[in-house]
DNA sequence: GAGTGGTCTAGACCACGGG
DNA sequence: CCGTGGTCTAGACCACTCT
């Protein structure tokens, strides 16, 4: 019925930054017309109220669940089921044990162009930070070696890392170069750019990138590392980086949070 | 813990094609060592086996959720716990108070090419079908006046589009036109390729994509058209399409189911 | 009308975070 | 240590689908 307003407004993909306002897609918030009887949507729209109110601002605690139970006279839950809804959409996420926050804005983020984490986090403002996990020498199996065009067994270095933004752990990145073009590699600190390591000491830049990216679910190592939920909604991005000649410079997968997250590209046709 | 190996492995971004194999990202079905004690993930294991061996495959119904409940012994939450579980990780989806199904692997989609859905889908050994829910002439608010570069109030078209792949529903689609560079669309009937039609009739082609991506909930309108619970992950996609001189052709907002859809893009760095 | 998932209650105990 | 969320049980009734 005559949505199309609707549909474009409260909409987060839209303006450039911060956009923190309204609601999130199209159910919102909105009036106060709901109450369609489900108490968890009631439940949902009622924090959701708070939060778009300014009330509840960016990494603010909410009330405990049982405060909230008891607030609403609720069962836990059913308070439990709103909680899981809006983190879902992405406004509130959880600290495992420690209780619900509110969602800061999302980074923006074009994995096709060839600048580093740092750069772009902080050109939006925030503040970004980076854990080197493990840096190591690995061998290529079947598949690795595919992708570099090495016969398996070729020496790789495997970096993972673990990055922030203001201070929150958003994804987790395994990144393989390929040890004939970079070597030595490992003695350098990879919790600066690796762009610019690649670049600056070994004259490595990048011609074309391959990306491939599938909303995926974060479990094991990825939901552990980043404190997450085993089962929370997240991106999986996988890009392949060529040089002008061809060669892979970087073969990188990332695991984002789904709420930490803007893709963002432009390009030509071809 | 030397998991490169399994981080690898079990990844459905990397083959090109089908790879319902094994399991999802890195918790996998795996070897039987589990039984964490954790009552909904060993019975995620369980279904995540069955799916995996090919006892069950894709559009299979899975046993209702009262057999499942005693067929291990546990409380229906827990079973459903374990089967939201399965449906983050994009393995099996529901069709409202009828069942759980066996998810099909993903489409393949690069929304930085201007090629139609039904081609895609087709190359990809898949159904296409696409229903146009409405189309119309709109005004264009303030919002839509910048895109455009028009007047608020100038003329546009406005068309709203369900996809399915294979039978399913995928993705709604809500595409903006200028009027002025298409006068009476309408005509047309849009269940076909608006691509193939832009270009024929108007001789409208596409030099430029700029397209954001965001992981998002389906909520509200999105979710009722796609037959989905409020609150399933999806991934809301916008692309601004320009021609040559630099006018917008299609101002197209979508969004997808998340486990219908992997993202793929092929790019020169500028 | 039988069977399915969707919602909701009112408990319980546990594991872990942080003071 | 206490408070938090995480897991789990054992019911209940409803709304809808399917045949």
């Amino acid at each position: 019925m005559a949505a199309f307003k609707s549909a474009l407004s409260g909409n987060r993909l839209l303006s450039d930054n911060r956009l923190d306002q309204s609601g999130t897609c199209m159910t919102n918030t909105a009036p106060d017309q709901r109450s369609d009887g489900l108490h968890y949507i009631d439940m949902r729209d009622r924090v959701a109220g708070r939060i778009a109110s300014g009330e509840l601002k960016p990494t603010d605690k909410l009330p405990s669940e049982r405060q909230l139970q008891e607030e609403m006279g609720l069962a836990r839950g059913t308070v439990r089921e709103g909680l899981f809804q809006l983190e879902a959409e992405g406004l509130i996420y959880r600290r495992d044990r420690s209780g619900w926050y509110v969602s800061p804005p999302p980074v923006v983020y074009d994995p096709t162009r060839w600048e580093g984490f740092i750069s772009y986090v902080e050109a939006q403002g925030r503040v970004p930070a980076t854990e080197t996990m493990s840096a190591e020498t690995i061998v290529a199996d079947p598949l690795l070696a595919e992708v570099f065009g090495r016969r398996a067994g070729a020496p790789l270095y495997m970096i993972r890392r673990r990055r922030h933004v203001d201070g929150r752990a958003v994804l987790v990145e395994q990144i393989v170069v390929d040890a004939a073009l970079t070597p030595d590699l490992l003695r350098f600190s990879f919790d600066q750019s690796l762009t610019e390591i690649l670049k600056s000491a070994y004259g490595l830049s990048v011609a074309r990138n391959v990306v491939s990216m599938q909303p995926c679910a974060l479990t094991g190592y990825e939901a552990e590392v980043l404190g997450a939920k085993s089962g929370l909604p997240g991106l999986a991005v996988q890009r392949t980086s060529y040089d002008a000649q061809g060669r892979v410079v970087e073969f990188d997968r990332e695991h984002w949070r789904h709420d930490a997250v803007r893709i963002s590209v432009d390009t030509r046709v071809r």
